[in-house]
Formats: C-alpha cells, structure tokens, sequence
DNA sequence: GGCCAGTATTTTGTCAACAATCTGTTAAAT
DNA sequence: ATTTAACAGATTGTTGACAAAATACTGGCC
C-alpha cells in the first residue's frame, strides 16, 4: 500500500513546514499536488489522511485540506505536552548516554550556531528544531520519540503562526547547556534545564487572543 | 473526506481492540470489512490508513492489513510513555478539578465493581481503560488527552497478547486511591498513585523474549 | 457603484473495472 | 515420496470516468 510517491508528499510536506515555507492556511489543493509531485490523485489522497492523522493538516469536507492553524488553546496544550515528554526524553538520554549521541548533539549545536552568524534563518530555525528531534532518538523510546516529532511539527506551526518573524527561537546557550548537563550524567539537572527552555519559548511567543469569528460577531455587532 | 461509513469502521475497530474481541494479528480484510460495512473498498482504505497512522492497524505491502502486535520493546515504552503523559495529566486533574469529573470517575470505578462481582470480564476491561481516558478528558489538555488514548488502545493489544487470560489487569483499589488524591487535591500523590499504578500494570506482564524472527533463525541455524 | 441571482468552472468525492501480486493446490518429474 | 513448476483463485493496488459540491464569474437590478 506505502507507495513510493505517497512517502515523498508526506516527506516533502513536512519539511516545508519545518523549514517555515508552508504557512498555516495554506490550501493543498489535490491537482496541485498530483501535479507537482507527478502521480495520482489517489496517492495526494493517502499522503493527506496521514498528514491529518498527524495533526498538522486540516480536512474540511468538500473543502481539500489546509495546513492546520493551531489555536492559542492547542498551542498551550502543545507546549505542556512537551514539556511533560521531553523531561522524561531527557532523563532518558542522561542514562543511556551513548557517546556518538552526545557527539551529534554538539554536532547540530555547531551547525546551529553556523547557520545563525552567517545569517542564514532558514537553517537555523531547522537546525534549532532538528535537536530536539535528536534527543527524541538518542532517548531510545521509540514511542516518546514519536510523539515528539508531532509536537516539534506543531511547535512550527505555532511559532510560524504567532512569533514575529524576527524573533529569536531556541536559544543555541540553552541547547549548550542542557547538553553540558546530560554530558555530566545530571539528570535532574538536565530536566530542569528542558523545562525552563521550553518555557522561556512559549513566553517568548504573544498570542493575539482575537482570532475567533466568535469573538468577531461580538466586536462587529450593533446594538 | 470524512465519510459516516469510514468513522463507523474506525470507531468499532477501535471498540473491538478495547474489549478485546479483536486479537493482535487478526488480519482485516477490505473485502470482509466493506461487506460488513457494506461500504465502498474506498472508504475501508481510508479507515485503515487512519488507523494505521495510529499505529493499531499494520499495514504490509500486497499482504493487507493486520492487527499489530506490539513487541516487549514497544510495549516497555508504551508503559513508560504512559508514565510521562498520565503523571501531568493527573496533576492537571488534580488542579483543575470539576465536581462533575470526580463524580464520572467515581461512576466508573463503581460499574468497574459491579461488572467484576458479576463476572463480566468484557465489560470490566473496556471499563477500566475508560477511567484513564476519562483522567484524559479531565485534565484539560487535549493534546496529551488524544495521545493517552492512543496509548491506551496499545496497551490493550500488548495485555491481550502477553497477560494470561484472567490476569488482574487494572485493582479497582488503585483507581480509588487515585481519585481520592486528586479530590484532596494533593498533586504530588496522585502522581505518585498513577505512576505506582501503571509500574504495577506492567510488571504483572510477563514478556516471553523468544517472538522475533532473528531469534528464530538464530536458534534454529545449524552449524 | 454596489449587490444579488443564475450560470460556468473548478475541485472534491464516489465508484467500478482492470492490472499486479500473493497464496494455495495440483500435477509432473526426479 | 519429495521437490519443483505451473496454474487457479483470491486479494490488493491503480487508474480513469462520473457525480456532487463549492467557488468564481457574468449579467441584471437597485
């Protein structure tokens, strides 16, 4: 059933997000995507339900699919999930440590902070994003693994959707440290340290409350 | 693209997993699930792929779709998922705690009790995960809600595939011990409480280590 | 000039027929 | 008797055509 072009869409999609190309909102149309990628509509088909089953497309029937735009409300949801799983992955990886992980830890750390004084934001952002992802595999829990690239994928969504376009995202520092921490086999330490960096990003991101057509109806009313 | 007969297919697999009707490994063919349905062969393609992505359904090239079977290693990190993701949701639980959630665990754990005293199994399983789904919904956050259930339907293949068949899965006790903690509002134990739980859940599964097919080969090799 | 109705076009959803692949059985050959 | 090969049946995968719905457009009306 996994054919080789259903994989890349779903591949091709999430990069783009993860790279900041592809805004929330935005509308996959079905012939667009059959066109670009050269197949049937069947396989823009699969790679969309899997897209949705992970949460960051948005299936409107009769509509076509959309990037998903995560409310204010998910995004909190989103971040304190991340929270409770990245401690756990982080424990996880003090204990088990293996050398070559801790090395392409550093490793996306170098490149991170590359990318950042030559200016190159793309990069950046991916790199910042893609260090989290390798803790997940360095954790060894598939599972929590798992989860955490949909979170990081969400994460992408939201800052795309929230942060102003300048901002500053992961702190490379921070990734330093918590590296340093898990290096040094303090556990607590390196829990403590994932949780205040997650949530110095989240209060680093204002969410404009007004986006609801509720709240529009109210404002726009004339009594 | 969401269809009646599609969600109807997801959603009685989903029932059938947790009751434990449907046994890890069963294959489930389009043909069979369209005639039950009858639906379209389209719709029970999108079903499974749906279910595929929740990681329930196996997907095998040409071969079909089977029920997964989980292995020891996917069950270890289920439970320790679990543990990460149930220990905030209990502490949301505990913080956020409407009197209209205490009362549907309290109801819970009461019909658990009369499905066990009158010896109906079926019952008193899909029962007994439905109170941590309920812990789910209660905590308020829906992001770690929707990944327990997910978790939840996993444990439930991986106890049907390694727990004798009249194993005590989850003690009623635990549950009101849990409840009582969060109606006190003490945080910290409730966490405890869940944590303990889930460890006493897992260390009653015992995993026979001889189901892959390297062992296989390994054992059976003749030099 | 702005607004509404009706039509045209595009896009999504459904379906059935056809092709490719796999499984199990039968038959022939060693 | 065992093994191999070929065949038959069943199942999955692919494709294109058709139906239904939504959006875009055009013309008429206020």
């Amino acid at each position: 059933m996994a054919t080789t072009s259903e994989q890349a869409i779903v591949q091709h999609v999430l990069e783009a997000i993860s790279e900041h190309r592809l805004k929330a909102g935005t509308k996959l149309g079905e012939q667009a995507l059959s066109d670009i990628f050269s197949c049937n509509r069947a396989n823009v088909r699969r790679a969309l339900i899997i897209l949705s089953a992970r949460k960051v497309v948005e299936l409107r029937p009769n509509r076509g699919a959309f990037v998903a735009m995560p409310t204010p409300e998910e995004a909190r949801d989103v971040f304190q999930a991340r929270r409770a799983i990245e401690k756990t992955i982080v424990r996880n990886v003090t204990r088990n440590a293996a050398p070559r992980h801790i090395a392409r830890l550093r490793d996306n750390i170098a490149r991170d902070r590359a990318a950042r004084s030559s200016g190159n934001r793309r990069d950046a952002i991916r790199l910042s994003g893609e260090f989290h992802l390798i803790l997940g595999e360095a954790g060894g829990n598939i599972v929590l693994a798992g989860f955490l690239r949909e979170l990081v994928l969400r994460s992408s969504l939201i800052i795309g959707l929230y942060a102003s376009a300048d901002a500053p995202l992961c702190e490379e520092h921070d990734h330093c440290a918590i590296v340093d921490a898990i290096d040094g086999g303090d556990e607590a330490g390196a829990s403590d340290l994932i949780d205040a960096h997650l949530r110095h990003i989240e209060t680093s991101i204002q969410f404009e409350k007004d986006s609801k057509p509720a709240d529009l109806r109210a404002i726009l009313a004339v009594r």
